[in-house]
DNA sequence: CACTGAGCCTGCTAGC
DNA sequence: TGCTAGCAGGCTCAGT
């Protein structure tokens, strides 16, 4: 047993939550939409399921772009038939632009898993390592579904202070992994969750419904600036995150408490910010400003 | 209902 | 230097 020696230290590696993906969609939006996808290739056929990957490959073939906009995490490309193309990069997935004969921003090609030629020779292309990310193709009304299982979008109009308020009062459940429930409130990630966390001098632990008005306000308004700062910055890239066109996200600059070296101090308090396991996931925060009570 | 753990995957790194 | 065990994590599903 080596249960008494000290965790190894492993670099945190980003993935891509909300200000991520919307960058990812903001910088796809221009090359792509009104472009035909002339071919498509599957390397990794679970990347597509539930589809057989000749059968996703036969219907999105000779599609159009109609418009590329983001739901939780999700790309979400409308085709002209009515049709829709989801693409989730969970952790290690890169939607790339590439212009015909360029190689996607330099990726190992074993890291492509589905390709799309275009209509002017330039390429889309998947790539993820880890082979966790999916696209999925479909219905509009299996799409309603997907999107109504998500909770608000924290960015939205709707997604107000009260609303968060009258949404934590409901459950018991601990902060964290709240907010990291995509049925909660879309979007949010492991990042984003522990520098709102942070931000709001909430411990990850605390039961919902013990959070008071002025605390969820407060909540609120770290969310919707840190996620809002983060889109300004292009995203967060510590290791893999690329945008559409393959450039890195600046957002690091601007982190607290996420991905922090042992050892690191708050930034307001000077206390040794401390490492803990909230549902399963790796969450850093600062034991004097988030306490229990 | 709240929570836990397994499974999906492979790149990276600590530790030998 | 070279090898390997184990960690990283979004999400789904099964079990308590």
């Amino acid at each position: 047993m080596s249960a008494l020696r000290p965790p190894p230290h492993h670099e945190s590696t980003e993935m891509p939550e909300l200000p991520e993906v919307e960058t990812v969609c903001r910088t796809l939006r221009t090359p792509l939409v009104g472009r035909s996808l002339r071919t498509a290739l599957v390397t990794w056929p679970r990347t597509v399921e539930p589809l057989p990957a000749d059968t996703f490959v036969d219907r999105v073939t000779g599609e159009t772009v109609a418009s590329i906009s983001r739901r939780a995490k999700l790309i979400v490309t409308q085709l002209s038939s009515g049709a829709i193309l989801t693409t989730h990069l969970r952790m290690t997935g890169k939607l790339l632009y590439s212009v015909a004969g360029g190689n996607g921003a330099s990726e190992p090609e074993r890291h492509l898993r589905v390709a799309f030629q275009l209509d002017n020779g330039d390429d889309l292309e998947f790539y993820d390592a880890r082979k966790f990310g999916r696209m999925r193709l479909l219905s509009p009304d299996e799409w309603q579904a997907v999107s109504d299982s998500f909770g608000p979008e924290p960015l939205s109009p709707e997604f107000t202070a009260e609303v968060l308020y009258d949404r934590l009062q409901r459950t018991t459940r601990q902060l964290k992994p709240l907010l990291l429930d995509q049925a909660f409130v879309a979007g949010i990630g492991n990042i984003y969750a522990d520098e709102s966390l942070y931000l709001a001098r909430i411990h990850p632990l605390k039961p919902a419904s013990s959070i008071s008005r002025r605390k969820a306000g407060d909540l609120h308004g770290h969310i919707v600036a840190t996620l809002s700062r983060a889109i300004d910055n292009a995203g967060t890239t510590l290791r893999d995150y690329r945008s559409g066109l393959g450039e890195i996200g600046t957002n690091r600059a601007s982190l607290n408490v996420y991905g922090a070296a042992p050892g690191t101090v708050c930034k307001r308090c000077g206390t040794r910010l401390k490492r803990l396991v909230v549902g399963q996931r790796g969450t850093t925060i600062c034991p004097r400003c988030q306490r229990i009570r």
